[in-house]
DNA sequence: TGATTTTTATACTGTTCCGCATAATATAAC
DNA sequence: GTTATATTATGCGGAACAGTATAAAAATCA
């Protein structure tokens, strides 16, 4: 590939950046965080295995050396992007948790927020990062798999505390367990992401969600 | 590495096997069976695109002709091993319905023998294929995609039959819904499996089974 | 202008990979 | 024994791969 010299992108007066102060040499050709995000989603639709340093220094426009540079080896390049999808995931549930909600309504933005992210991308749906890493790469990598774990936990614990908040406020029976209905809650997240790969259209998937919705909130108002 | 000429394995002599006529040429020295079995074991571990053919051929005992010969390309090698994996698993299922049991008992054997199955393996659990297969080949790969979905699909109806027995004998409420139960049994199968390629220890596994069994069942007998 | 610094562009190295071509080997049929 | 057949053993060929060495380019600083 020919490859014409790329012109320095502009200062890209971002609103909270601290005003770069004068780098020294060359200017980089790639924003670090859209490069990120492009790896992030290579990475996404075919694993860590499958998709080559060919295929991100193409999807990131950033040659090899300089991805090297940037993020360290494929395998930190993984873990840095892992990293950047669950910041991103957190980020969208803390939002939720930002604003009073009956419980229904706030499964209901929690699934919907999830099936955005799982459906997205043009070259068909994702899924869910951690349930894909957790199919590959963490039975062999001892560091991804403690942040599996760790995703695993988290997800767990927002919906615990859903069903806490939603118990104190009476919308659950008395004797509903948070817990257990969390992890059913995550069980649910999912079935759905590993349906969603398998191109489970989105009427079904929320077909799904809204039964185990109806299950999980039984007995309440 | 220095390989002695292999000796012919024994006629084998199946219980049901049809007494096969004197082969022609030289004799095997495989038998395809355990070879598929070795293959599925390695692409169950790492997935497809982690597993090599000196992989498959060392774990199998065939040098990489014999494989190729025998089961076609690594990718037809995948689908065979994946339709072994699937043939195991129905049958297992099977020998389940065969019995007849209460709602929650049959539900109990179901998840222990899928938790033998996820947990099997010396060099650490190995979860479920289809999640593994859904979670990586299943987008780029048409054909292995509507086995996942066959595969997922299957799944759910043998829990709606569970569902739907336990609801004639009335060990479930009259308004209980087969289909969104099944779903959500399907669910639990499914979050059992990646936690377990995470490590998981069986007996949180175990819990998660229980409880979602319990709110499952809730309002029977 | 010239020296310094940082990044980019190109190309190289050694490895691994998949699939197959070729030849040796072991059996049955004649 | 000899021929035909089926399988195994060895190794080749070309591609893809990950990572890096080297040199050119583009900016600041003096």
């Amino acid at each position: 590939m020919v490859q014409k010299t790329r012109r320095p992108l502009p200062p890209a007066a971002k609103a909270d950046a601290p005003a770069e102060p004068k780098r020294r040499g060359r200017p980089r050709g790639y924003e670090p965080d859209v490069a990120l995000g492009r790896a992030l989603d290579l990475f996404r639709k075919s694993g860590f295995a499958a998709t080559s340093l060919d295929d991100l220094s193409a999807a990131t426009g950033m040659n090899r050396p300089s991805l090297y540079g940037a993020f360290g080896d494929k395998r930190e390049l993984y873990i840095k992007s892992y990293q950047r999808y669950r910041d991103n995931a957190r980020a969208a549930v803390e939002d939720i948790f930002r604003v009073q909600l009956p419980l229904r309504k706030r499964l209901e933005r929690i699934y919907q927020v999830a099936l955005d992210i799982y459906l997205s991308g043009e070259e068909g749906p994702k899924g869910c990062f951690t349930v894909l890493t957790a199919a590959s790469e963490a039975v062999n990598d001892p560091v991804i798999r403690a942040m599996v774990v760790d995703a695993l936990s988290e997800l767990d614990k927002a919906f615990a505390r859903c069903f806490r908040i939603g118990q104190e406020k009476g919308e659950l029976p008395e004797d509903a367990d948070p817990v257990v209905l969390s992890q059913l809650a995550s069980a649910t997240l999912h079935t759905v992401a590993i349906r969603a790969r398998a191109q489970v259209p989105r009427k079904e998937l929320e077909a799904i969600i809204k039964g185990a919705i109806g299950v999980m909130c039984r007995g309440g108002t």
